[in-house]
RNA sequence: GGUCUCUUAGUAUAACGGUUAGUACAACGGGUUUUCAUCCCGUCAACGCGGGUUCGACUCCCGCAGAGAUCACCA
C-alpha cells in the first residue's frame, strides 16, 4: 500500500510554490488506493505562526485534497503535530545513543561558529565532524547525562559514498564529503527536521516522500540515518522548483508569489489552480490540457514528472480559470457556477435577487477570467451608470454621426421598444434587425449607441441579452436619459 | 569554494536513434451583425556550445558554458 504525506511547517500561508508538493503526493496516493497523510512540522517554535495550521487545512480543503490521517481527522499514528511527539523522537534518539551512533554535544554555539569561520577562511568546507568533541566518545550513560544537562544530540556520522534512486531525478550519488554530524535533537528538546521526518515517516508507514529538490543535498545524511536506525529506504521524489515569473530564482514569497488564499480571493477556481499546478512540471504525454481531479488521479504517473524547474505563469492560470468557468457552466449548469460566485458580486448587487444575478451571470460568464471580474464587469446591471457623454460621442463608430442623428436614432429605438409586446431575447433581436433596416444605419452604429447608452462600459454582452436581463423599464429609462442629455447638449 | 542537480520557441511541454521538431498559453493578423470575451482560421517562434559514437543524434557518451540547490540547534 502506498502512503504519501504532505508535511508543511505552520509558518504562514501556503504559497503557490509549495502546493504542488501537496498535490503530487495526493494524486499518487489516490490513484493506488493508498493513504495521504497531513503532518504538521512545527518543531521550530521561533517561526511558528498562530493560525497557520488552520490556514493550511483550509487551503487543502478548498483544493479538495482531503487527507486520510492528520489534524482534525486523527488516525492510528496520532498526534500529527511534531511538537507533540517529543517522546517518540527521544526513544529513537536513545536507540542511536545505545548503538554509539549519537552523542550529546557540549560545544557552545559560539565555538561552532568560530570553527565555521576558520574553515571558511582556510577554504575548507566546514564539517562539524572535523571538530568532534571528546564527548562524542562518551558511554551511553554519560551521553544521556550530558543530554539531560541541556546539550543537543548529534549524529555520529560514518562518512562514505552513497548512491540511491530518486523516482524523479533518476540514479544519484555523492561522495563522503557531504556526510556530517548533524543535529538530531536541539537544545530545546525538539528534533530538527532532519531527524523528525525520518522517524515520523517510519512510524507512519510512509512509502513515498515527495518534496522539493532543496533536500537533495541532505540525502546522504538521511540515508546514513535510515541505515543507522535499521530502516528501509522509502521512495524519494525530488520535485523541481517552481521558478518566479522573472529571473531564475525559485518562486518565493518575495517574488510576488501569491498565496493560494489570494488566488481564491481573486476568484480563481480550485479546479483551475489544481489543473494548472498539476500540469506545471508534469504531463501524461497526450495533448490534453484540461483535467478534472479524477482525470488527474487516473492519468498521473511519477515517471512523467519533469526534472527541471518550471516557471510560474499567471497568464496561463487565468486561461485555465476561464476554461473552467465555462466548463462548469456548460457541463453543470448556470446554477452550479452561480454557487461559486457568492463572494464576488459588486456591492451594488447586494439588494438584487438570486434569480436576477443568475441571469446576469448567464450572459456574462464567458467573458470572465476570474470570478472577481464580476465586480468590475457587471455594475451597470445593478445601478444606473454615470452618463459619460464624452465616452458616447467619442466612440469610434458614433463620432461620425451628429448629435441630431444620435437623438433621432435613439428616438426610433425608444419608439420601437415601447411598442414591443413581448420583452424577450428573440423579439429584441428581431426588433434590432428591423431597426437596422428602417433607419438604414450600420450595425456598428446602432448597436454601439444602444450598448453604450445602457452600460457606459467598455464592453458588455450581446445587446439583445443585455436588454432582456435589464428589463423593459430600466432599458427605456436609460435610453431616455441619454436622449435627454443629448437634447440638452444641443440647446 | 565543496557537493549535487538541471538545460527544446517569451512560457509550459511532446517527440522507439530516421518527423517539414508536434501541442497549449502569450504575441500578431483574419473571420463570427457593435464592444469585450467565447468560438474558428492563420502567422511568428525552439533542440545552450564543442567534440565524439553512428549510414543517421533533440535523443547515446565526453567536455564546456549557463542556471539552480545546498553547505543552520530552518524546514
Amino acid at each position: 500500500m502506498i502512503v504519501t504525506r504532505f508535511a508543511p511547517s505552520p509558518t504562514g500561508y501556503i504559497h503557490i510554490g509549495n502546493v504542488r508538493s501537496a498535490i503530487y503526493p495526493y494524486l499518487i496516493a489516490r490513484q493506488s488506493g493508498g493513504k495521504f497523510i497531513l503532518r504538521i512540522e512545527d518543531t521550530d517554535q521561533a517561526r511558528f505562526v498562530e493560525g497557520a495550521t488552520e490556514l493550511i487545512e483550509d487551503t487543502l480543503n478548498w483544493l479538495t485534497l482531503e487527507w486520510d490521517e492528520g489534524p482534525v481527522v486523527g488516525g492510528p499514528n496520532a498526534p500529527y503535530f511534531q511538537s507533540e511527539r517529543r517522546e517518540i523522537y527521544a526513544t529513537w534518539a536513545k536507540k542511536l545513543i545505545e548503538a554509539g551512533r549519537a552523542y550529546a554535544d557540549p560545544t557552545p554555539a559560539e565555538e561552532v561558529q568560530k570553527f565555521r569561520e576558520a574553515d571558511n577562511a582556510a577554504k575548507i568546507p566546514f564539517l562539524f565532524r572535523n571538530h568532534r568533541p571528546a564527548a562524542a566518545d562518551f558511554t551511553p550513560e554519560e551521553t544521556l547525562k550530558l543530554w539531560e544537562a541541556g546539550n543537543p544530540i548529534r549524529f555520529k556520522s560514518d562518512p562514505k559514498d552513497y548512491s540511491w534512486h530518486d523516482d524523479v531525478m533518476g540514479d544519484l550519488s555523492t561522495g563522503p564529503e557531504v556526510c556530517d554530524d548533524i543535529i538530531l535533537i536541539k537544545k530545546d528538546g525538539l528534533p530538527t527536521y532532519n531527524f523528525a521526518h525520518i522517524v515520523d515517516d517510519a512510524e507512519m508507514g510512509v512509502t513515498h516522500i515527495a518534496r522539493g529538490v532543496e533536500y537533495l543535498s541532505s540525502m546522504p545524511n538521511y540515508l546514513a540515518l535510515y541505515e543507522a536506525l535499521g530502516l528501509e529506504r522509502p521512495h524519494f521524489l525530488s520535485l523541481p522548483h517552481i521558478l518566479a515569473p522573472t529571473g531564475n530564482k525559485k518562486l518565493g514569497k518575495r517574488d510576488g508569489a501569491k498565496s493560494v488564499t489570494e488566488y481564491r480571493a481573486d476568484g480563481v477556481l480550485p479546479e483551475a489552480l489544481l489543473n494548472y499546478l498539476a500540469c506545471l512540471g508534469w504531463n501524461d504525454g497526450t495533448e490534453q490540457e484540461i483535467y478534472t481531479k479524477d482525470e488527474l488521479i487516473k492519468a498521473f504517473s511519477i515517471n512523467r514528472i519533469q526534472n527541471s524547474g518550471a516557471r510560474f505563469d499567471e497568464t496561463k492560470i487565468l486561461w485555465y480559470n476561464g476554461m473552467w468557468i465555462r466548463k462548469i457552466h456548460d457541463e453543470q449548469g448556470n446554477d452550479a457556477l452561480y454557487e461559486c460566485t457568492q463572494d464576488f458580486w459588486p456591492e451594488s448587487a447586494a439588494s438584487f435577487s438570486d434569480e436576477y444575478k443568475k441571469k446576469v451571470l448567464d450572459i456574462i460568464y464567458d467573458r470572465l477570467k476570474t470570478l472577481g471580474d464580476l465586480k468590475t464587469m457587471t455594475n451597470y446591471f445593478f445601478a444606473d451608470p454615470n452618463l459619460d457623454m464624452d465616452l458616447l460621442i467619442g466612440n469610434k463608430f458614433l463620432k461620425k454621426l451628429s448629435e441630431r442623428e444620435l437623438i433621432d436614432l435613439l428616438s426610433a429605438v425608444i419608439d420601437k421598444l415601447n411598442s414591443l409586446k413581448e420583452w424577450s431575447a428573440d423579439s429584441l433581436q428581431a426588433t434590432f434587425n428591423e431597426l437596422l433596416e428602417t433607419t438604414g444605419k450600420k450595425p456598428a452604429e446602432l448597436f454601439s449607441l444602444v450598448r453604450i447608452s445602457l452600460s457606459f462600459a467598455p464592453f458588455s454582452p450581446a445587446l439583445h441579452l443585455t436588454c432582456e436581463v435589464l428589463g423593459r423599464d430600466a432599458t427605456l429609462a436609460r435610453l431616455n436619459a441619454v436622449r435627454s442629455a443629448l437634447t440638452n447638449d444641443l440647446h
